[in-house]
DNA sequence: CTGAAAGCGCTAACAG
DNA sequence: CTGTTAGCGCTTTCAG
């Protein structure tokens, strides 16, 4: 039912390599001809099958991204970046969804392979090893994490996280919690890296609580241990946990941050509209979606251009290839308060359902350098 | 590079047409063969490339999916939903977001249409004719809106705008306003007239505000009507806009529900985690990806297989197609409250910040039908 | 500048 | 059960 380019043809007079010529090469072909096949085009509703054209030229036009959780509020700011960049460069997103499930993962890599030019992989789970092999399937550009010999781009959590522990130990605590990610997650282990050390430079305590899974109910789960931990502060490894750890201690009767402070990571929209505000580590996730996006086309196209060498050694092309760090910024804002504060005494009036202006932090950003970029 | 047909049938000895029986229909090769030929592709890392398959099957098991934005959290769930059941039937969900464009929209059904099976629509903004145009080009699901002639899955939010307006008038409040939805909005236009005429059913006075943007920033850039309209209570178009609502109402010195009650629409799961959790009428989402994936397979299928009518009347077919509406439940929570309640005398002790147990409706959902299906 | 021919990776009758 | 022969819709040499 639909035209193709054969109908096309056979309505404008020409050979199909014609029709062809006008849309992948219009200027090799007469502008009078040109003018004739569109007109049919248009009047036929043909458009190129542009799974048939990848069939010969190689190039689907298509990128993969793979998520773990796209109810996840962290990735769609992320997602949306992606898609944004893609289509300035005429390419198209294909987002899947994998459930955090690492055999999905895998399949999807497998069934995307040939549809698209590329895949950016945001998957905590998968072992390294895995990726590697995936990689030589299909170009890959990794989001949040590293693997050595493959692009990745990634977010410094660990510089995150070092200023959280020093605004926290700034506000006089002592004794902190730190609610780590999911087992085998970079970014949990860059936090706990980083977390680990500023704390100890600081002469404070740290305990580290997990691992945990990483959504709301991760976070209220570890309440009752955070309680009886008997800290003043505690660094979630998100936001999810930490708002999902506010709820869980405000059932127990503690409030935040009079009797603890809490400290996110990431600044999901959410985080504004909780009570009291998130003060959280903003990740640059719009940033590292366009990035990702660059990364592979640039790579990709390198890879089809750079013919010169021939076969041979491509893995150690492949082994040049760039990590970008992206910035991170704390973000102040109600969720934090000097560890003295025991009664809750920060506050103007009765907490949070003070109806006057907001104890939003003014500034906010302290570091002003979202979106720096770090290669190596 | 990645191993084709050929080389498996080079590898194994036999011709490309037994390496191609062997994937698609096993059965019909002997199993010997069909072991040799399964080991050395195994060994040579051969994957049936999908979109060489697709071009002369014309079945590519891909489904596309446009999502105006997928940041708004109504559509997670149904997107997962959709996900899964799509997978069960090996098939395969292309997930797409046009930042509420209907341009970006147009363009993305039509760069879809080659590289899926059907497209599910989940677009508030785009015109009736334009749909009904694309339809021709690509089987089409419309979801969240009802196009004469097309598949669509619904929601009944008629019947939970009426639950909502009852559950304010048995509340005392005679004042009602609506925040409206986006302008063209199918669901938005239900909503209204089943309000109003619950409201004047009830006797009621119902203020329609609008249209306004679907998000917390569009609820709270009305704030200031909404204390002008002298109202006590509010319907949103859906739960973003109730909780931005929430938030201006609350920086203008008012309080949910002392001084107003609102009502949502959605229940996101941010609903549960604002303060005062929202009062709101659940739509079933998954419910609506699954169904949506259902019929458009079962559409597809059908299509492919009742050849036995031959050609002729294909958009006749098309008419008979079902329209399925699920079933809304209001789910009632702390966002509102009497109309009599000048004061916060509704809650125990002082409001939000009582850190005892939360007032949350125990039952919570009254009608249990959700998931139900009505059939057109 | 345009046509002819070859073929991307695969499936689908049709013989044998 | 397996090989042969076409050909999906398109691009791309290569001649003219």
């Amino acid at each position: 039912m639909p035209a193709t380019i054969r109908d096309v043809a056979r309505a404008s007079g020409v050979h199909i390599s014609t029709v062809s010529r006008t849309f992948s090469a219009p200027h090799l072909v007469n502008p009078e001809t040109r003018g004739r096949v569109l007109a049919c085009a248009e009047e036929l509703g043909y458009r190129p099958n542009r799974a048939a054209r990848a069939l010969i030229t190689g190039r689907t036009h298509n990128i993969g991204l793979i998520i773990a959780d796209i109810a996840n509020p962290f990735f769609p700011p992320l997602i949306k970046a992606a898609e944004s960049q893609a289509r300035q460069r005429d390419y198209h997103v294909f987002v899947a969804d994998t459930n955090e499930d690492p055999i999905a993962e895998e399949e999807l890599v497998h069934a995307l392979a040939k549809q698209v030019d590329g895949v950016l992989l945001c998957s905590p789970r998968m072992s390294n090893s895995l990726i590697e092999q995936l990689s030589r399937e299909v170009p890959l550009v990794v989001i949040n994490r590293q693997v050595a010999g493959l692009p990745c781009v990634t977010m410094d959590v660990g510089q995150g996280a070092r200023s959280a522990i020093e605004h926290l130990l700034g506000l006089g605590h002592r004794k902190i919690a730190l609610l780590s990610g999911p087992r085998g997650s970079w970014t949990s282990r860059e936090i706990r890296r980083a977390a680990g050390a500023a704390a100890r430079a600081g002469g404070a305590e740290l305990t580290v609580l997990g691992p945990n899974h990483p959504t709301g109910t991760g976070g209220g789960a570890v309440a009752e241990q955070v309680r009886r931990g008997d800290v003043t502060a505690v660094l979630a490894y998100n936001d999810l946990m930490a708002i999902g750890l506010i709820e869980g201690l405000d059932a127990l009767g503690l409030r935040v941050p009079q009797d603890v402070s809490v400290v996110g990571i990431d600044d999901i929209a959410l985080s504004r509209l909780t009570r009291p505000k998130l003060t959280t580590v903003a990740t640059p996730t719009a940033a590292a979606g366009r990035t990702a996006v660059d990364m592979l086309l640039q790579h990709d196209t390198v890879a089809a251009r750079g013919s010169r060498g021939g076969r041979g050694g491509t893995v150690d092309d492949r082994r040049t290839t760039a990590q970008v760090m992206l910035q991170t910024d704390l973000v102040i804002r109600d969720s934090t308060a000097p560890a003295s504060a025991a009664a809750g005494r920060t506050r103007p009036g009765g907490a949070e359902d003070a109806p006057g202006p907001h104890r939003l932090a003014g500034p906010g950003r302290p570091t002003v350098t979202t979106g720096g970029v770090v290669a190596s």
